[in-house]
DNA sequence: TAGATTGTTAATCGATTAACAATC
DNA sequence: TAGATTGTTAATCGATTAACAATC
């Protein structure tokens, strides 16, 4: 079978949630494409062809099995066949995600934690002892683990990201705001949240120059160096 | 002027990135739509139309220059003129967002934080003390804050969004897994982490399934209730 | 001048939406 | 049966890529 695209990924999980959430409340058996692309706000078509796209068969003047979507749905991201991971870099934003109950819905599980800096080694966060980062490769190794979510710095991201292609890992969720470089066959997700700063930065900014109007068009030279990112 | 898609604005951010890094390390004056496609992975026709749409024009036979191409992608998002924000949700992605450093690059200064938790309210995180929900909404008019950063449960991410709207904040930053109801005006942009981690796990589990084969499909009836979800 | 690069118009591609026959 | 809904083919829309004249 064909691949799914990313953009039908997004909209299988918009369905999952709001059907898993919905189905919680009130007691759904069916729903048809017209009623789930009104609340999602997604045309009826896409609604039947995504369902088409991962099997489901609806039933004619009665819709969908909700129960039926969930979990064609959980099939296809394997949600119900657990995957161990390791987490790399425990600084604010690896602490959070250690400690985020709801992964685990998603068959996420983190078995370990590693970090380079010595004052987090050995510290226990979210009951994972944080271990060096020269345990990294072959607890890897050992364990046969295939994916890592990486939090480190900018600065040693493309370095762990390579011990880690050579430990054996095949999907990387990039929280650090780099481009990595990987062989062919190894899923780089990307998590940049600057991206999103970005988008509100910028309603912003044209909601205040609509206010105060256009700034100074400066015409002078461009002498001011730009400043490097880590973001 | 149009305003810009989010496509574009995402790719502005793609080149912003890597010009100020690439910058900073040699000293380059100008660069060719050519070179940035080719290091980007993006036409170089679409990089002229970028660029043409914030008002940059190439040297012929040159390319742009560096510092005016930085300069321009930082008048369109205004990352020069700084908005102060505050963040509702003190838990450990919010301290994460709190401490992190590099949010001042775009703009973004938190200035106080919020939480509906006694234990939570009055610690000091990142320098700002923790307070009251009943403190916001007062604190946001008087100090005339137009945007908020949201990583509040779920159930109450709706209620806050609508004080935080009543208070006349006009951009929210949602890292709460869920959609919010604004009036028109009032910009979301969701930051729904658990998007990236399904396509992660998609990936992972089309490669157990090459290897394992399909996992049996399961013809009995879907008695299984679906779980709510709250990420 | 010759050649490289821009800016822009035209062509292609892919994704979304509309139309409608098939079904129950 | 009549009517509502699916599944699928056709049409539209928008975004990406190709082509090329204009420029220095």
């Amino acid at each position: 079978m064909e691949p799914l695209r990313p953009v039908v990924l997004e909209r299988l999980m918009r369905y999952y949630r709001y059907l898993s959430e919905v189905t919680a409340r009130k007691n759904i058996d069916t729903i048809t494409s017209a009623q789930l692309g009104a609340t999602l706000h997604i045309d009826p078509t896409q609604v039947r062809k995504d369902f088409g796209a991962i099997g489901l068969m609806g039933i004619s003047r009665v819709g969908y099995e909700v129960c039926e979507v969930c979990r064609a749905i959980r099939l296809v991201f394997g949600f119900d066949r657990p995957y161990p991971a390791i987490l790399v870099g425990a600084g604010h934003l690896g602490k959070a995600l250690l400690s985020y109950p709801g992964f685990v819905r998603y068959g996420l599980r983190f078995i370990a934690a590693f970090d380079n800096d010595p004052s987090k080694v050995g510290l226990t966060e979210a009951g994972l002892k944080v271990q060096g980062i020269r345990s990294m490769k072959p607890f890897v190794r050992k364990n046969n683990i295939k994916m890592a979510v990486l939090t480190t710095p900018v600065s040693v991201s493309q370095t762990i990201t390579d011990r880690l292609v050579s430990a054996g890992i095949q999907a990387i969720w990039n929280f650090s705001p780099t481009r990595l470089t990987v062989p062919e066959g190894v899923l780089i997700r990307n998590e940049h949240i600057s991206l999103g700063l970005a988008q509100v930065a910028y309603h912003l900014n044209a909601l205040r120059t609509e206010e105060n109007g256009e700034l100074p068009t400066l015409d002078q030279p461009c002498d001011e160096p730009c400043r490097p990112e880590d973001l």
